[in-house]
DNA sequence: CCACACTTTAGAATTATTCTAAATCTTGAC
DNA sequence: GTCAAGATTTAGAATAATTCTAAAGTGTGG
């Protein structure tokens, strides 16, 4: 296990590579989702957070974890916050999720990816698979 | 293309296999997905859907987005609705959805998908892949 | 020590989704 | 056909999720 010292030296690496500061609070949301890996939502982060540290503001949660994701410390497991989109595409694909422009694609997917192994009495029967990245048309503007 | 009483056919009987009936507003609001595959999210496709039904609620939209779902004839690109989740692991991993008790695993991930095409000037950096179906212990109660 | 940029805070505002109760529609039994 | 039961839709309220705002606090370099 990573000692206190080393977390800390890393998470100020990460943030700090995106331009952010590492503050008790970006610290105590980390320590939030890395001491119960039970991917919880904000609200669940809030409460937790605010044992250790009452003052803290719902507001802070959501920027912290922003923060987080922005500097690759943490990932959101949908695809974008806010409303939930939908497709009548329902051929086997993946989506390509343009990090600029925010549109969604619709691109092939690997066949390989069909036979995707899942843990012993687990039982599948669908997945989405969410490519993030720059769309040829924001690429072209950078 | 699938002609107009064959859309309904099909319409029908997907949703006949899942409990439910093929209504106006239900066709509607396929007619919206299919007609312009933008992804749109549930506010869109209420304002489209108006056009064509100026009495549509929205209620009705998202009821029939979730009949929709439930039978196969549409996706939902995130997750889940409703609040959305975060995970420190940042190791690549795929996520297990278990529709029954709504739990989400970290499961791993078969290294072939790390290679995936995308289209021509389109750039990856990353991607998401969520497996649904049911855990091992909601598959016992079963 | 000061100026400046970054952060946090409380709470309001907005957005997204779900719920409720009443009205309407369908379907199957008679 | 008519009726009852169950499914569906509606408007609008309620709740939940997220973002915004303005003021206060913090830290860093000069």
């Amino acid at each position: 296990m990573r000692s206190h010292h080393h977390e800390e030296q890393h998470l100020t690496e990460q943030l700090g590579a995106t331009g952010l500061r590492l503050t008790p609070q970006r610290q105590q949301v980390y320590d939030v989702l890395v001491q119960k890996r039970d991917h919880p939502t904000a609200e669940e982060v809030f409460i937790r957070a605010k044992k250790a540290m009452p003052e803290i503001s719902h507001a802070t949660v959501y920027n912290c974890l922003d923060a987080l994701v922005k500097s690759g410390l943490a990932r959101q497991v949908n695809v974008e916050r806010g409303a939930t989109r939908f497709c009548p595409n329902m051929i086997e694909h993946s989506h390509f999720h343009c990090r600029d422009c925010g549109t969604i694609y619709d691109v092939d997917l690997p066949c390989e990816i069909l036979g995707m192994a899942v843990p012993r009495g687990f039982r599948a029967d669908g997945f989405d698979v969410t490519i993030h990245g720059l769309c040829a048309d924001c690429g072209k503007k950078k």
